[in-house]
DNA sequence: CTACGAATCTAGAATTAGTCTAAATCTATT
DNA sequence: AATAGATTTAGACTAATTCTAGATTCGTAG
């Protein structure tokens, strides 16, 4: 049988620490850092370990719980939104923020004709001033 | 003045290293990474430094002679096209492609709105399979 | 020509994000 | 209660990138 026997039905599993890092992903408007997510896991969970939140950040990720974004400013952020949506990033003050644009999911035939590959998702990318800076 | 006293014109200065990281660039149809390209331009510039490519790539990007990407999957990669594209990453073998989408270029208007942001540009990333992998 | 200062380069140390490992713990089933 | 597989923990490890301090280069003033 392909199901394991501590795992009938195919249920993985949402542990303890799984379910943690969840909340703290859904408790927030922003998009937090692995890091962040760590010290803000521990307040729940005052024993869980960097190595756990990786794991159940992969893992969530994997069970469409959290996306995961990364641009290039270093860290990995995670999302709680997983419906497909775009991002836009402030130059001046690095914040990220989500947006949905139909349109650019419409371009994804267009995409895979240019490119030639068998295309899964598109994303678009708008990098510029957030409303924040601009007053500033 | 504003100009520096050994910067007359205010002309940025291209030396043998930069140059070198530049042919490097130029020189290759696909993204090397900065650790590929210390490789390369090591065999032009036997002692040149590793973090004389990180200093070079950074004054190249900052002059526009050259273009970084970053996806996810550790390092950053460089393109000598420095005119606005999209790129296409393949799930299989991680391959990443040029290919230019006008459409998308034409989003950035209804992009800044969605976001609220002034936008300065707007980038494409297509994820699924290359050519070669569809084979296989 | 020589000296000075600014910019750049070099080598290696330091930092950061993320992964790996091995032992301990947990949990569902017997 | 015993077992086995999955998970967690703590800390070691790796890879990418940045930092630092001293050496070098180069253009210009003297």
């Amino acid at each position: 049988m392909a199901t394991s026997r501590n795992n009938p039905g195919n249920e993985e599993k949402l542990t303890r620490q799984r379910e943690a890092v969840l909340q703290v992903i859904r408790s927030r408007e922003d998009h937090p850092t692995a890091n962040e997510i760590f010290q803000a896991a521990r307040l729940r969970l005052p024993t869980i370990s960097y190595a756990t939140v990786y794991n159940s950040l992969r893992f969530l990720k994997q069970a469409g719980l959290v996306h995961e974004i990364k641009f290039g400013d270093g860290a990995s952020r995670y999302d709680r939104e997983t419906e497909r949506h775009d991002h836009a990033i402030c130059s001046e003050c690095g914040k990220l923020v989500d947006f949905d644009l139909p349109e650019a999911a419409e371009l994804i035939q267009a995409a895979a004709r240019k490119s030639k590959f068998k295309a899964a998702s598109v994303h678009l990318m708008l990098r510029g001033v957030c409303p924040d800076c601009r007053k500033a």
